[in-house]
RNA sequence: GCGCCCGUGGCUCAGGGGAUAGAGCGACUGACUACGAAUCAGUAGGCCGCAGGUUCAAAUCCUGCCGGGCGCACCA
């Protein structure tokens, strides 16, 4: 079911696209633009504009308001809503809409509920979802909360666009890093026991994996040196990565995230690696050269042909992630959507290469690059070293500043611009702190509607003839900004853009909060209060809703 | 050197072919004996990094430069 602001839109749209037929038969146009229609930044520009007779002024070889002019005596409205036409500036249309239009909008956010801002441009498309998918070798940090904030967001969005989604981890479990990992793990152990060892300089230096194999030593004492050391190792990963798998996947919940998926590289060894590289030998997209075999990643766009098998025979990351990539793809998925941090954004190139190489659509893989979150605490800059091991992690940050707030400032940003986060303003609680401002909006409001029952007042039922009283400007622009959440849910799904929701979230408080300061509720003339209360209730639903979409609370009291 | 992202009021950032470039914070001036002042109103503050180009129209697209960040492994 289509919302009643997208209803007129494409109402106008059909309207301007049958006037642009005729306009091109009398005129003999051969190409014809599509009709599109934007939301004019001017209110006295009116609800929709188009600028169609701009754009083919060219080819019509006419001056742009003349056929401004033609196309609206063309123009016909299905929708019933469009009060006035307009030509204005260099040959803009400025299409004003009836005052009902916000009554039937308002109408239909009760009517709704928190259903309401779906929207149908997914068609129930079938998308996976891959984010953090961070190393089980040490804590989550900030990086991988933004990360994390946007992935859950989007998700969220994605799936209120209409689209069917899965949001997967991909665990690496496998590999180098996890022989790296157990080396690290069996100094710590000796550390524990007492051993003068040296973590290796690649190693894992945090110290969560020191208290880990602290609390082993403690348990078993010196036993596992018995063992062999392969046998060691083997046994110190499996008492520490399902421990720190856990974590992870505890200090997502508390950040208000979960996966359906969590997808472990280790089960793609040996056979789906082997399978993967040998779909690629057999359509001769490997050579081999010094011993290893390589992927011709360069007749793809990549800037260099990358190792899939090591010359020990060993395959590369690559190979598994290849190999990871195939697997999506075979599950049949219409779209796959990977978030990465910009650290990895040069690995783009090479698996698109390598999803073409195995002949499927690099299309249908998108990737969104999160840039890098910088902290800030006193005006000064946090220093991160992963090297050292002292970085601040996710959970840090959650008990600091609270899941809510952590998750709007890692979201109100563009994922593609570098991110400072101001961990002092994030903890304030004033007016400074936006997050603040949004869910004060809603408690506020959640405040007046407790009153009203405690008064025993009670709103009228919804409907547009009761709304149709709410005629003040501010009133007028508050219906006007509840209307516009499909239209924000769908922008925010198609361009994968969770941070416009943030947006629109800061929007519609400030102006619940001028509606507030300029109209009374409760003590108002009997229709006009229960119209009021109709308002607010919906601007409720619309606020709930939104926060909702960014996983964050919305409070009934503050 | 090559690749990706960013450069917009003092600060942090929206806007990514259209009409007079926006918001928050900060600064200044005002508004509570009525629903939550965690709020609201008003004022000041911009050659949208620089230079070319494309276009009827450029903050937006293209090219080149200048800054900043991140990458450039038979690490993951």
């Amino acid at each position: 079911m289509r919302s009643v602001i997208e209803q007129i839109r494409s109402s106008i749209e059909e309207g301007l696209g049958l006037a642009l037929e005729k306009l091109a038969r009398d005129l003999q146009l051969e190409t014809l633009p599509q009709v599109i229609l934007e939301r004019p930044n001017q209110r006295v520009h009116g609800q929709w504009a188009s600028n169609l007779a701009l754009t083919i002024t060219k080819q019509a070889k006419l001056p742009p308001r003349q056929i401004a002019q033609l196309l609206m005596e063309n123009f016909h409205d299905r929708s019933g809503l469009v009060q006035r036409i307009e030509i204005a500036g260099p040959g803009f249309l400025n299409f004003h809409l009836s005052p009902a239009w916000r009554a039937e909008a308002v109408a239909e956010i009760l009517a709704q509920g928190d259903r309401f801002g779906s929207c149908d441009i997914g068609r129930q498309e079938k998308v996976l979802l891959e984010f953090v998918s961070a190393n089980p070798t040490g804590p989550l940090h900030v990086g991988h909360g933004r990360g994390a904030a946007v992935g859950s967001a989007l998700a969220s969005i994605l799936q209120a666009a209409g689209y069917q989604v899965t949001c997967e981890f991909y665990l690496n479990d496998a590999g180098n890093q996890i022989n790296k990992f157990s080396h690290s793990l069996e100094v710590r152990y000796r550390q524990a026991l007492g051993q003068d060892v040296q973590l290796p300089e690649d190693g894992y230096h945090g110290e969560d994996l020191a208290e880990l194999m602290a609390r082993l030593a403690a348990e078993k004492q010196d036993s596992l040196l018995a063992l062999p050391e392969p046998e060691l190792r083997k046994a110190l990963v499996s008492y520490a990565l399902p421990l720190k798998v856990a974590a992870i996947r505890r200090d997502l919940e508390e950040f208000g995230v979960r996966f359906q998926s969590w997808f472990r590289e280790s089960s793609l060894h040996p056979a789906a690696i082997e399978e993967a590289v040998g779909e690629l030998k057999d359509r001769g997209q490997l050579y081999e050269n010094d011993g290893a075999l390589w992927l011709r990643s360069t007749d793809f766009g990549d800037d260099k042909d990358r190792v899939v098998i090591r010359d020990n025979g060993v395959p590369t990351y690559l190979a598994a992630d290849i190999a990871y990539h195939k697997d999506k793809y075979d599950r049949g998925y219409d779209r796959l959507v990977n978030i990465w941090g910009a650290d990895h954004h040069g690995y783009i190139a090479r698996i698109k290469a390598a999803a073409r190489s195995l002949g499927y659509d690099p299309e249908k893989l998108s990737i969104i690059i999160v840039q890098m979150v910088n902290l800030f605490r006193d005006g000064q800059a946090v220093i991160m070293s992963k090297r050292t091991g002292q970085l601040v992690t996710l959970s840090e940050i959650v008990e600091e500043v609270g899941k809510d707030s952590a998750r709007f400032f890692f979201l109100m940003r563009s994922s593609e611009s570098q991110l400072d986060f101001d961990l002092d303003l994030a903890k304030e609680q004033s007016d400074r702190n936006p997050v603040f401002y949004v869910q004060y909006a809603h408690a506020r409001i959640c405040s007046i509607l407790r009153q009203a029952r405690e008064q025993g007042v009670e709103p009228p039922a919804a409907g547009v003839e009761p709304l149709s009283l709410l005629k003040t400007p501010e009133e007028e622009l508050l219906m006007e900004e509840l209307a516009q959440l499909p239209l924000v849910v769908g922008e925010a799904a198609s361009r994968m853009e969770p941070h416009r929701l943030a947006h629109y979230a800061q929007e519609l408080a400030g102006q619940f909060h001028l509606f507030y300061n300029r109209c009374r509720v409760l003590g108002a003339e009997e229709e006009l209060q229960g119209a009021r209360l109709l308002l607010i209730s919906a601007s409720r639903t619309v606020l709930a809703k939104t926060l909702s979409l960014l996983g964050i609370s919305a409070p009934e009291r503050m």
